[in-house]
DNA sequence: GGTCGCTTGTGAACATGTGCACAAGCCCGT
DNA sequence: ACGGGCTTGTGCACATGTTCACAAGCGACC
């Protein structure tokens, strides 16, 4: 259905929920037009890769113009499968598993959380928001009733491979990894992951190598 | 001091903590020598990404033999300037500084939290792990007393470009930010930033269009 | 209806990153 | 001392990503 016409670069499908939350903004303050200049702005980036990005979405632009906000906005929503209100889970509610939680922007962005897990049996019914913590037994039958796709692993390293595959076997095959643990799954299983400390000293290396060369850089993004 | 003959990729520096990340683990089973096919294995690449990266360092391998593990973890954390124990300061703290403030990850590679900040002032004063939080006016004289080069961004989106502003102004260099903001900084100094909606966004992409490709990435590192 | 100013969409040059494949070099056993 | 097995380091070809620069096209105004 939301088939494009030609498959879409991974640095620009990192890029597309940056255009999406900039977007956003200007819906919210009722602008109706934008050109690529102002939406490199916003994102953080220089107006040749805007267009480039969104010529691969189709046509969407105006010469002379610009793009129409809420089509465009629409469009990204519809190719990131944002509007299928995705159901996540969450295993390992520690203090970053909470506050994934409770982080607002992901039930505003395109995503629910059906249910918080966790191992250790002392935290079961424990309430975090709205839920309360479940056991990891409970993970086959929740992926089935809720039909969740991506799981988001947030336990300590040492655990992380092991839930990983309880996921999998859960029948989820999409993860989102905060663990600082590198993750064996099947080739059909997308994992995603984000380590702090290792963000932390990308950070460390630029920093302590000032003099050699100045670099401003966002993740995945290819921001200036 | 630790300047490199050759300036090192930007690809490789994202790769750099995740092999010492993969050499830690090493160092504690008393493992003394590697090679790049096992180093690749722990680090979720292939081997010749890993000889590629390492040879940016020098030669510190052996033919027929492999990399030392202990001279090569040294020769790392001194790549990346984790030998300094950076001061950091996280300003923002909800549920996620809370979370990263307590992040067990931080000291044990290379970090140590110097203080945790709100401009909230009903928060001063509440403990956060060992500190207590601040007020952000502190920020400035905390910055001088202690050394801080690295800030870490917690707030929400509206706030953060506040928060970056001041900490530029208080003289830190290198930004992490985890607010769905797009950060607007002098050009010397350094922003990664995280949005956690954005990650969930880009595997729902991939979920999406599943049939298309199968797709496996992790985040600045290009693992397979 | 024509012209002018503005902005898109994109071909092509350039830059960066990846993977292959193999010579160079080390260790060990004989 | 020498040969065999193993692993590094790297040149080279290929793939991906970025930027430039400009023709194409739209809207507005005369």
């Amino acid at each position: 259905m939301s088939r494009s016409p030609r498959r879409i670069p991974d640095a620009t499908v990192a890029r597309l929920p940056v255009y999406h939350r900039g977007l956003q903004e200007l819906l919210r303050s009722r602008r109706t037009t934008v050109s690529s200049d102002e939406l490199a702005e916003l994102a953080g980036l220089n107006a040749a890769k805007v267009r480039k990005d969104l010529s691969y979405l189709g046509t969407y632009g105006t010469r002379g113009v610009g793009y129409d906000v809420e089509t465009l906005v629409r469009r990204i929503a519809l190719e990131l499968g944002l509007t299928e209100n995705w159901p996540v889970v969450i295993i390992g509610i520690g203090n970053l598993g909470r506050a994934l939680a409770s982080y607002g922007g992901f039930s505003a962005r395109g995503f629910r959380i059906a249910a918080v897990l966790d191992a250790d049996p002392r935290k079961t019914g424990e309430p975090v928001g709205d839920l309360k913590i479940r056991p990891t037994a409970e993970l086959r039958s929740i992926v089935q009733q809720e039909g969740v796709a991506i799981g988001i692993i947030a336990t300590p390293g040492n655990a992380a491979q092991r839930v990983a595959g309880e996921m999998v076997s859960a029948g989820i095959r999409s993860i989102l990894n905060f663990s600082p643990a590198v993750l064996v799954v099947p080739d059909d299983v997308a994992v995603r992951s984000v380590d702090l400390a290792v963000e932390l000293q990308v950070l460390s290396y630029y920093q302590h190598h000032r003099d050699d060369s100045p670099v401003v850089s966002m993740i995945g993004t290819g921001a200036r």
